[in-house]
DNA sequence: GCCGTTTTCGGCCCGACTGTTTTCAGTCG
């Protein structure tokens, strides 16, 4: 490549724009704020490593999992970052720290083993860090960083308007360290000396600070979030010129928990919509407003951001504000490899020199806009992506090739294998819960109310589930009745419906199934669990899990991680043999759908079903409200990659029983 | 630091908004 040329804006003049999202907007939320405070990091004083061959790894190296490796990786970026290095290097660990966060391996065991994964953004300096993290646990690279930068300064990424150029000056001049120091000089007045910082600033950042304290960021679960953005976008489309309201970013996309809510609204009138949006009472503050975009932060709710586009060009707009940021880069590049610039506002073609194209005289580049997304992937070659895989994760290539999965439907789901009925600790008769699948369209539906052990959940005793089995009875007795007679209410299945009798088994604390063989043997469907004895040692859970696999009872294993989002961790498991017995057994394992659980996660779903298990995706509902989960779990396994053919509850009736039949000639 | 149907060097995505600034840097999404 010759010199850059005189008239060509210089790249390398430009600001440097790698973007750092904060914590809660990282991939996965449980990797949590960059400060890991909690990561067990030896004392820089410690005596040098020890260098051994690989397979003489004893028990004393600690097993660092995925997650805790990637925090490590981030916050490298971080305080590369702080340091002032180059931008591209910072964003090189950041995005090596994504593609460790979504593996599906477990990496530490691959390089111990020998055989470590090739990742994207993984080249010889970063695969050489993660052997020594392999081999050692430490990482001498990211000792010595955290002794030239403070670990307690990442934490002032935090405080919003805040940024790394920000946070060194205020390092080096003032020596501000932590949040504590950042607080006590901005009440003296001492940060209004630095460049660029006013008293107005000054005040902003002792907001930040209070509101940090007062209301650290916190995500929605799927429902919650759902339920605010269809709200806004009715208010939003209730007014006369508004045409259309969407809901894009992390919602339309369906991630496991939500930071902020996107809003994009049709409107040839963007200032009155910003005007409108900016003043509504349950505004609690606005924090940027521009003349056809707003940010606001909703009383007691989430951050809002709305975008006023012009009528019959949403598809870029759609495209911007649902994509993640990793797969809107790749879009982008792609774009620029034909000769286009793409950004929300649609396609500028390029010149040679990688400049737009003015066309017209009006000065400035008049984009190429579409009106559909499918257009916009088209002009780059590419077919349809749907909302839940754009995170790059694959899909781009997966696109390139023509080898995009055929994702799973909510239309495809033809019954609901874990639901509860009052007579455990459901909140409805099961006759009520059993006209509800009905008539949602599914032609089966598993109640699964509680066995005996868990008491708290008023587990059913074996003379309880007997007393089941007439009522059931009749309901399937009533139903074919009125099949044949041809009344069916609305909505009905038109092959028919049935309550099957199932149960949530317990798997209990001493590793038994809580209700004999002989028993068990009468349902048409058992599904095991967890839900007690949570904290015992890795060793234990399996043998208790092998157990469930292994009888020729159980058809389903709910909730496998036993997690629930933010509240609970998941259980210490060894996932590898876990899924491959499930495969072996021909074990069924489920993604539960409620938005607490979503369990099996995205990332586990995927290496599920590649390791050789069948999936069923449930609702596991307690109220006739949350027959809607089935929804969320379906969302949860199309972004697992996840196609119909995976899922035993798209079976019919007949093929579902089929396969839940064959479970003893497997074991 | 990574990466290559523009390969081993020279690039690396795009734009809005804010604040303090007289033309732009920093932050954010």
């Amino acid at each position: 490549m010759p010199d850059a040329g005189a008239g060509r804006p210089s790249r390398s003049t430009r600001s440097p724009r790698v973007s750092r999202p904060p914590a809660q907007e990282r991939d996965d939320p449980r990797l949590g704020p960059p400060v890991p405070a909690d990561i067990d990091l030896p004392d820089p004083d410690d005596p040098p490593f020890e260098t051994r061959p690989r397979h003489s790894r004893g028990d004393a190296v600690p097993t660092l999992g995925n997650d805790q490796l990637a925090r490590i990786f981030y916050e490298i970026g971080d305080m590369m970052e702080l340091k002032g290095e180059l931008p591209f290097k910072a964003g090189a660990y950041r995005r090596a720290a994504d593609s460790i966060a979504h593996s599906p391996t477990d990496i530490v065991r691959a390089y111990r083993e020998g055989g470590p994964p090739s990742l994207v953004g993984v080249g010889r300096a970063i695969d050489e860090k993660l052997a020594e993290l392999a081999d050692t646990g430490r990482m001498r690279y990211h000792e010595r960083l955290r002794r030239e930068v403070p670990p307690s300064l990442v934490s002032l990424l935090n405080v919003p308007g805040l940024g790394p150029r920000t946070v060194a000056e205020l390092w080096s001049k003032l020596r501000i360290e932590n949040l504590a120091d950042l607080a006590a000089a901005a009440r003296d007045g001492r940060l209004r000396k630095i460049r660029g910082i006013s008293e107005r600033t000054e005040q902003r950042i002792l907001e930040g600070l209070r509101e940090l304290e007062e209301r650290p960021p916190e995500r929605l679960r799927l429902g919650q979030a759902s339920q605010i953005a269809e709200r806004l976008a009715a208010m939003l489309d209730a007014a006369p010129d508004v045409q259309r309201t969407y809901v894009a970013g992390s919602l339309r996309r369906r991630r496991e928990t939500i930071g902020d809510l996107d809003l994009l609204a049709e409107s040839a009138d963007a200032g009155s919509v910003i005007e409108r949006f900016a003043s509504h009472p349950v505004v609690e503050r606005v924090t940027a407003r521009g003349s056809y975009r707003a940010t606001i932060r909703l009383l007691r709710g989430p951050q809002v951001d709305l975008m006023v586009m012009p009528p019959g060009r949403a598809g870029t707009y759609l495209v911007h504000f649902t994509g993640s940021a990793a797969h809107n880069v790749r879009l982008r590049e792609l774009a620029r490899d034909r000769g286009w610039s793409l950004s929300e506002h649609g396609f500028v073609r390029l010149d040679d020199e990688g400049r737009p194209v003015i066309v017209g005289g009006g000065g400035g580049a008049e984009p190429r806009t579409f009106e559909t997304e499918a257009e916009v992937y088209d002009f780059l070659g590419l077919p349809f992506i749907e909302p839940e895989l754009r995170e790059d994760r694959g899909e781009i290539e997966a696109a390139r090739s023509g080898r995009l999965p055929d994702l799973i439907d909510l239309e495809s789901i033809r019954g609901d294998c874990h639901t509860h009925s009052d007579w455990s600790d459901g909140h409805v008769s099961m006759e009520r819960m059993a006209e509800t699948g009905r008539r949602r369209g599914y032609s089966y539906m598993v109640l699964t109310d509680h066995s005996r052990s868990l008491t708290i959940a008023r587990g059913l005793t074996p003379e309880r589930v007997e007393e089941q089995r007439p009522i059931i009875a009749a309901l399937n007795e009533r139903f074919a009745h009125e099949e044949a007679e041809g009344r069916m209410p609305k909505g009905a299945h038109p092959g028919g419906f049935r309550l099957l009798h199932g149960c949530e088994l317990e798997i209990t604390v001493d590793g038994r199934l809580d209700y004999p063989d002989e028993l068990l043997a009468r349902y048409d469907v058992v599904v095991a669990s967890l839900h007690v004895g949570r904290k015992q040692p890795r060793k234990q859970l399996m043998e208790r899990y092998m157990t469930a696999l292994r009888s020729p009872h159980v058809d389903i294993l709910a909730h496998p991680s036993g997690r629930k989002i933010g509240i609970r961790e998941d259980l210490d498991l060894d996932w590898e043999t876990f899924y491959r017995v499930a495969a072996e057994t021909g074990t069924l394992l489920e993604i539960n759908g409620s938005d607490e659980r979503l369990d099996l996660d995205d990332r586990r779903a995927r290496v599920a079903r590649d390791a050789g298990c069948m999936l069923t995706i449930d609702s596991d509902a307690h109220y006739l409200g949350e027959f809607d989960n089935m929804a969320w779990g379906v969302s949860l396994a199309r972004r697992s990659w996840i196609e119909k053919r995976d899922v035993a509850n798209a079976l019919p009736r007949d093929e579902f029983q089929r396969l839940v039949a064959e479970k003893p000639h497997r074991v």
